[in-house]
DNA sequence: CATGAATGAGACTTCATTCAT
DNA sequence: CATGAATGAAGTCTCATTCAT
C-alpha cells in the first residue's frame, strides 16, 4: 500500500474534472440540446471558465460523442445484467419510471432521441450507435437462447431474434412515450407492458 | 360561381409561397437537423432569397413549428384512415418501408424523434405534440371499441386504451429502429411487425 | 453600347467591395502583421461589419494570400517592363524612394519580407513565392539575353544567369535596408545603387 | 580565488535557464513565427512549465526582444572578426551555406526578415535594430579604411563607405534569398558571390 | 413583390499570464 | 524553485434578421 504518487494524484484530477465537464454537458444536451448548449453553457454548469474546459476536451464534437457513447454503454451494462430470474415486466416499468424521474444513473430518453437523429447527419455517431445497439441485440439474443438452467429464456434462435428485435422496439417505443407524453398515467404504462410481456413471452406458437 | 378575386389570386400565392418554404425547410431539417440548418440554407433549398421568406413566415421559430405541426398532422391523417377492412400489419410494414424510402408524403422518422426532443425544451412544441398525440391514441381507441359492422375492432374500453398505446409503442419503436439502423433486413421487420399483431390481436384472455 | 444589366452591376459591386476589403487588409497587414491583424481590425479600416467580409472572402488566409499574390504580381510587373532604353540605376533609385514613401502603387518592403518569412512556414506562400520569382528571374535573364536591338542587354547566358541573380539579391537588399533604416541618406543610397550597376554593367570580364 | 557564493550558484543557474527559454524560444520563433508561437510552445521545448518561464522573463515581448538582441549581436561579432587575411568571398558563401543548413551557431535568415518587419512596429526594435546595423556599418567602414599593414582593406573614406552599405545589401540580399528560394543551386549562389566581390573589391575606379 | 447586402450578437477556440500548491 | 490549473480577453467565423433598392 504506497501512498498515492503525484502523477497519481494528477491523473486522478484531470479524470474528475473531465466527469464534471461531461455531467455539466449532458445537463445542458439535455436541456438544450446538442446544438442548442454552448460550450459556455456547459463551462457555466461545470463551475469553470470557458478556456478551462479545453484543457480536458478536445473540442465540442468530442464531449457530444462522449456523452454519446455514455449513454449507448448505459443501454447495454443494463442489457447486460438480464437474467432467468428477473422478472422482465417489472425490470421494465422501473426502467420507464427511473426514465420519468430523471434519474441520471440511466439512459436518458430525450437525449436517446436526440442522439438518434444525430446518428442519421454524423457519420461518427451514426456509427458509434449501429455498432452499440447490434451488440446490445446480439446479447439479448444470446440470453434469450441459453437454457434456462442456466439463467436465459430457452428459446430457439429464430424465436429469440424476432422478440429480441421486438423487445428492442417496444422499449424505445416507450422511450418516445415518455418523452413527447411526460405526464401519461403511470398505471396505464404498467397494463401496457404486462400485456406486451404477456404475449411476448406465450409458449411460442 | 364568382371569378376569384385579386385577392383571392393573391392569398392563394402567398399559400403557395409558404408551402414551397416549408417544404424546402423540411428538407433541409431532415438533412442537418432543426438548429443547424440555416435560414440561408431554407431559402437556397426553397430558390428565394432569404429575405423574402420574411414575408411569409414570422421567423424559424415559427418555420419550425410549421414543419412539427405538418408532422403531426400526417400521423394524425393517416391514423383516420383506419378500418376493419386495414391489414394493420401489412398497412404498419407499408410505412416502415416508407420511412426506409424516405417517403416524403408520410411522416419523416428522423424529423420525429428530433421534434419529440425538442418538445421537452419548447412549451409550445411540447404541448403541440401532447395534444395531437392524445387526440390520436383517441381516435385509435375509437376505432378499436367500434363495432366491426361499422369499421371497427369491437373490442371493449380497457382492452382498447391499453392495446392503442401498445400499439403506438411499437409504431414508435420501429420508427427508432429505421432511424438508427436503417440497413436492418427487411424480412427481419416484417416478422417482427407480424408477431406482434398476432399477439395484440389474438382474442382477449 | 447597352445599359451595364443588373446582373453585372452586382458582380461590379461585389469586386469594389473585395477590392476595398483587400486594400484595408494591405494596410493593416503592414502596419501590424499578418498574424497580429484580426479580422476586426481589417473589418473597420474596410468601413464594413466583421460579419460581411466573408460575404466577400473565404476566411483569413484567403485574405492574406491574395495580398500576398498582389505584392509577387507587383514585383513581375515591374520586371516585365524592362527594356534596353531604361535607365537601370534611375529606375532602381525610384523604386527605393517609392518604398521610403509608401507608394501603394508598388510592392511594400516590410511586407515582402513578411510573405517571405511567413513562407517558410506555410507550403501555399512558399509555393506561389517561389513560383512567381523563378518566373520574375527568368523574365529578367531573357531580357538580359535579348540583343540590345531588340530592347535588350546582349549578354551571354551564363552572364546573365548570374548577373539577374545579383541583381535581384542588391535589389531585396535595398529593400532590406529601407525597412530596417527607414532614415538612410538618400545621396548615400543612390551613390550605392550607381556604384553597384557600374559594376554590374561593365563590360564582361 | 575565492569560491563561488551562494548568490553567485543563484545567479549562475538563474542564466542557464534564462538561456535555455531563448533557445527555445528562438526555435520555437524560426518554426512558428513570433506572433504564432505561444508561450506554452516555448514552455515545452524548453522542457519546463509555462509558469516558470515568467520568473526568468518579463512577459512575451521580452523573450521576442532578447531573441532579436541576440541575432543582431551574431551579426556584429561576425562583423568584428573581420581582418585583411580573411577571403571576403568565401567568408560570405561559408555564411550562406550555414544558413541554408538552418545552423544555429549564426543569425538566423528567416528571423532576420521577420524581425527586420517587425521593427517597423514596434519601437523598441525598431530602435534596436537601427543602432546595431549602424555600428555594423561603422566596423566595417572602419575596417575597410584601416591600412592593410593593420588588417584592413586600405580604401579611403568615400568609397570605404558607400562598398560597406553596398556589401550589407548584398549579404541581406543573399539571406532574402535563402529564405525564398532554399533550393537555389549553391553553385549558382557561389559564382554571383564571387562576381560581386570581384566587381566591389575592384581597383577603386 | 423580391433581392441580397449588411449588421451585430454569439458560437467555438486559443493563449498570455497568474497563482495556489 | 517549480508546476500546471485556471482565467478571461480576444480572435475567427456563422447566422437570424432587417432594410435600401
Amino acid at each position: 500500500m504506497t501512498a498515492p504518487s503525484m502523477a497519481t494524484a494528477k491523473v486522478r484530477r484531470a479524470e474528475v474534472q473531465r466527469e464534471r465537464i461531461l455531467a455539466a454537458a449532458k445537463q445542458c444536451f439535455i436541456e438544450r440540446g446538442f446544438h442548442a448548449a454552448s460550450m459556455a453553457n456547459i463551462a457555466e454548469a461545470a463551475g469553470m471558465s470557458p478556456g478551462l474546459i479545453y484543457r480536458y476536451v478536445e473540442n465540442k464534437s468530442a464531449v457530444v460523442l462522449a456523452i454519446i457513447e455514455e449513454q449507448l454503454e448505459k443501454v447495454r451494462a443494463d442489457i447486460a445484467a438480464l437474467d432467468s430470474d428477473c422478472d422482465l415486466p417489472e425490470r421494465t416499468i422501473a426502467r420507464v419510471n427511473q426514465w420519468r424521474d430523471a434519474d441520471p444513473g440511466i439512459m436518458n430518453p430525450a437525449l436517446f432521441l436526440e442522439m438518434s437523429a444525430e446518428g442519421t447527419r454524423d457519420a461518427s455517431i451514426g456509427a458509434a450507435i449501429r455498432v452499440s445497439d447490434r451488440q446490445t441485440r446480439a446479447e439479448v439474443i444470446a440470453w434469450m437462447c441459453r437454457p434456462k438452467a442456466t439463467g436465459g429464456l430457452g428459446l430457439d434462435r429464430e424465436a429469440a431474434v424476432a422478440r429480441a428485435l421486438l423487445m428492442q422496439c417496444i422499449i424505445e417505443g416507450l422511450a418516445v412515450r415518455t418523452v413527447r407524453e411526460p405526464d401519461l398515467d403511470r398505471n396505464e404504462v404498467e397494463r401496457v407492458v404486462r400485456l406486451f410481456f404477456d404475449c411476448l413471452l406465450a409458449p411460442t406458437r
